[in-house]
DNA sequence: TGAACAACTCCACAGTTGGTGAATAACCCT
DNA sequence: AGGGTTATTCACCAACTGTGGAGTTGTTCA
């Protein structure tokens, strides 16, 4: 019960401020309970950090589902489900905390790094990496940075301009899909 | 002399852990100066900021100079302008400070936006903004991130990856350059 | 009734932060 | 040499940080 309202208040600081930024002192008030239980029920800020933010396995899996299928369409699909993945409520959160914490040693960054298509050690298309770097700029610029030219944009919009760019990096002439 | 000193430690500071994880004392240690002397020169730590990282307006010259050339080959020349600012020592370290600190209201965040075609009041092409952001995924995924398959590539064959999504969104089909 | 256990509160510690003011040293120009 | 500006050092403050310990409630089980 208070575990859920720590959880809960702990990523929407992190996301707002960052790992730096939100103050063990901070997350206990939003949540309303003593910051002693933190400590009492996750030990210290980075085990916090960890369960709150870093266990977001869903976005690699999501994503793998929207890059296997059919190659028409594809790069429409893969952009739609990573905007759809920021803009969910938990996912979303946690997305921007990793990002506005930064990359910092000693963090778990991996679901960040399989968000920009960079997951663990098997080789990945530099076609994939490039397409999640826009995705990951694009994000940025909407949820984060807030530039005003591309919050303004509804979503279907901003999939069907930025889904031609990430088609030609995910299913250029000549390949076969997965 | 110290003054610049200090500068230069403030900027590699900043560049490596953003705004809030570059202390005052830990800028002064490394250009081996009292911290005291921070204040002598810069009054406060947002005024050191400013002075050190958020005035350089070279970059929105050079990115509007690669800009304003004939229609072909911009997307090459653009990227390849864009990727220069970052590997340069200063240009990139501020950069690399303005990124790291994320966006945080009250700080002069300019230059970043003018980084990914967001500048000021005058209205942008929607191509330009998303060639920006694009841009500022992979200058993250390189220089911030520092993603393996990103990080390896050569500077030319990164151009040629990114030079022709670029191209798309700033001269599609039908256009007179500027 | 009472013991055991988890949930919870309160207070304090040691360390670091940004910022300040006063005192001292170095310098330059006349 | 002397005066005045600049550079530098040092001691200090209030605030905040994460963390820890000691003690209190409340519930459950024997």
């Amino acid at each position: 019960m208070t575990r859920e309202l720590i959880l809960d208040a702990a990523r929407t600081l992190f996301a707002e401020n960052g790992y730096d930024g939100a103050t063990i002192r901070a997350i206990a008030q939003r949540a309303g309970v003593d910051p002693a239980m933190i400590r009492h029920f996750f030990g210290d800020k980075a085990s916090l950090f960890a369960v709150a933010v870093a266990s977001r396995s869903e976005v690699a899996v999501r994503l793998r589902a929207a890059l296997s299928g059919e190659r028409e369409g594809v790069g429409r699909r893969v952009a739609d489900a990573y905007l759809h993945l920021w803009e969910d409520a938990e996912v979303g959160v946690a997305l921007r905390a990793l990002l506005r914490s930064g990359i910092e040693p000693g963090r778990p960054t991996e679901p960040l790094l399989a968000a920009i298509g960079a997951s663990n050690g098997t080789p990945i298309p530099i076609g994939q990496v490039l397409a999640g770097t826009h995705l990951l700029g694009v994000a940025f610029a909407r949820f984060v940075a807030e530039v005003p030219a591309i919050v303004v944009l509804e979503h279907d919009d901003l999939v069907d301009l930025v889904g031609p760019a990430i088609q030609r990096y995910l299913a250029p002439e000549g390949a076969d899909g997965a």
